[in-house]
DNA sequence: TATATTTGTTTAAACGATTAAGCAAATATA
DNA sequence: TATATTTGCTTAATCGTTTAAACAAATATA
């Protein structure tokens, strides 16, 4: 049954004994086709259907009507429901979206980019790999003039669009949160120190620590890929501490969850023992026993915001790359790891 | 820094003092193009930066060289899986995938297929959604006479290549597990029943208790939505029978999960007051407590036999859709859910 | 030496749309 | 009535590549 050839615009054009550039015309609605003819258009195009070959407006028009997104991984809620959003904003302007996981490799991302770049895309909204430290392959998206946007992992120094939650402020607020607990060794299992969001993350627990008058303990502060398995090694770390800390914050949910496993497995109490807050609000983190306290990143905002810059810049002639950070609130969601 | 314009094979061409054509034949490896002209085309392209416009060449070869991924969702640890083998065997082939997700809606899942087809991907590799019934979409891309493979959700109505586990045998390997464990009253939370791998599922499990003497009991067979939530629900209604379950087979991961946090709430013991029994082995299975018992997917080689089906088809010059599956084996991995 | 084949390239026509420019007819303005 | 404007369309160029066909020069074959 299948149409040995598509309708083009000339198909339709023939029918009707008009130009291509009617048709063409008509299906844009310009004001110069009598309605009439537009109505004889559509009518033809939906009998004959016809679908408008993208590739060939595209290479006209010089907008492929594709934006490309790398994350580091799809397999996480943060991620994929950030994706989710992007994708609805977008659909409505007539984007689609194409998705590419890095893995958090510099290698794959820089595949992933070369990939987008050569499909065309009109824009690119990106998290970075936790590996990535060199930027040059983000300028190489900056050099081809299509508007860059990051989003949760980002860099300063690309001087992009940029939309995050305030992860300096959101260790405030979980170091207080623990604080209110009766923690007096608060530990942070946190991520590589060079990546932006997790150095803010470092820094606000250090600076909220001293906020609260408590003393800063180098045995407490770990550095860590805030995998699973990372996060039962660090966690089993500070268990073999002369003095434990009464409080563990851990700057990703899977290390959480892998803290928790060994919490739970040396039988030690929480949050009474050890209170644990995590990171991200993982779906997981309300399903485990006990339910791990974590940050909500607002996920959805985060998509919407970064797929409204990309649609700012995507209107401008000429692409201005402006350092416009959006930063939103984060919000602490208490659950039984910590609640005592 | 913005180069104004984009380096062409013309440019290349004048560069060179050679026609544009010769430049395309010498990147293309034309045996009639000398290699002293290849080397030369070759150095300027890259001297100058040269990318190949994608968009260009897709409209005259009538071959854009992406394929289309349709999944329910990317959060999940078996569709992103499947997801990244099929890219490492496409992007060999030179081929890219554009994913899209269902977010299991039969709306969305159209929406999915207008996208790729008005992209003009090369084929199309689809996992359905479980709302899914209606094929008239599925029918939609086979009269556009594009390859379209399905792998894990498949229908046999649309006679199409799919790649997926014998989901009857597994059923068969869960209740022969739990009859070795002892258990004499296997209850199952299956998935729709117009789903063909849930309901495979749910005849392999009818089968199953037949082939081992034990009785079909219809209060012990459920439909579920296999959400965490639905899980959770169907756990407690298999609770309220006087005659309870002794092992529970869950048809999914998630809905397994509910089922273990009620059975943890009630502080029912697993696996020996009841043995559970998942399915999928999301990576949750093994990091909560107890782990659960589950089935591998094999979800890499589902991957990987899905773009080869695909690579298979696009070398055909009229594709032809064939009925050809790919059953492979699923594997049990017997964790401390289930094993007394 | 005459003819056939191979080699290395050019020419020109696509692919399917968009769009600037042009033009005739209808309508408005003076 | 003469001229200007608007309406509704057509023509033709273009986007950057691929590819069939043509062709001259070099080489092989008879």
């Amino acid at each position: 049954m299948a149409n040995k050839k598509k309708t083009t615009i000339k198909d339709i054009a023939n029918v009707l004994n008009i130009s291509a550039a009617a048709v063409s015309k008509a299906l844009h609605n310009d004001s110069r086709i009598s309605e009439k003819t537009k109505k004889a258009v559509r009518q033809v195009a939906e009998n004959l259907n016809y679908q408008p070959n993208h590739l060939a407006s595209a290479l006209r028009s010089g907008k492929s009507k594709l934006v490309g997104v790398i994350v580091p991984r799809t397999n996480s809620n943060f991620f994929s429901s950030v994706i989710q959003s992007i994708e609805e904003v977008l659909n409505k302007k007539g984007y689609n979206i194409i998705i590419t996981q890095s893995n958090e490799s510099y290698k794959k991302e820089c595949d992933s980019i070369d990939t987008l770049l050569f499909t065309q895309v009109d824009g690119i909204i990106a998290s970075m790999a936790n590996e990535t430290i060199n930027l040059e392959y983000y300028e190489k998206i900056k050099t081809k003039g299509i508007p860059l946007i990051l989003f949760d992992r980002g860099e300063n120094d690309l001087n992009v669009d940029y939309v995050g939650i305030d992860d300096y402020e959101s260790s405030h607020i979980i170091v207080k949160h623990l604080v209110e607990q009766g923690c007096k060794r608060i530990a942070h299992i946190g991520g590589y120190k060079h990546t932006r969001i997790f150095n803010n993350r470092i820094r606000g627990y250090v600076d909220a620590l001293q906020k609260h008058s408590l003393p800063l303990d180098k045995e407490l502060l770990l550095e860590s890929s805030l995998t699973i398995e990372d996060g039962r090694k660090k966690m089993l770390q500070l268990l073999t501490l002369k003095n434990r800390p009464d409080a563990v914050y851990v700057a990703g949910d899977y290390a959480a969850l892998g803290a928790q496993q060994i919490l739970n497995e040396k039988g030690i109490n929480m949050p009474n023992e050890i209170a644990l807050v995590g990171f991200g609000n993982e779906p997981f983190t309300s399903m485990v026993s006990p339910s791990i306290t974590s940050i909500n990143q607002h996920s959805e905002e985060i998509g919407e915001k970064a797929a409204e810059a990309f649609l700012i810049h995507s209107k401008e002639k000429i692409v201005t790359q402006t350092l416009n950070k959006i930063i939103l609130n984060a919000e602490l969601l208490i659950r039984e790891s910590s609640d005592r």
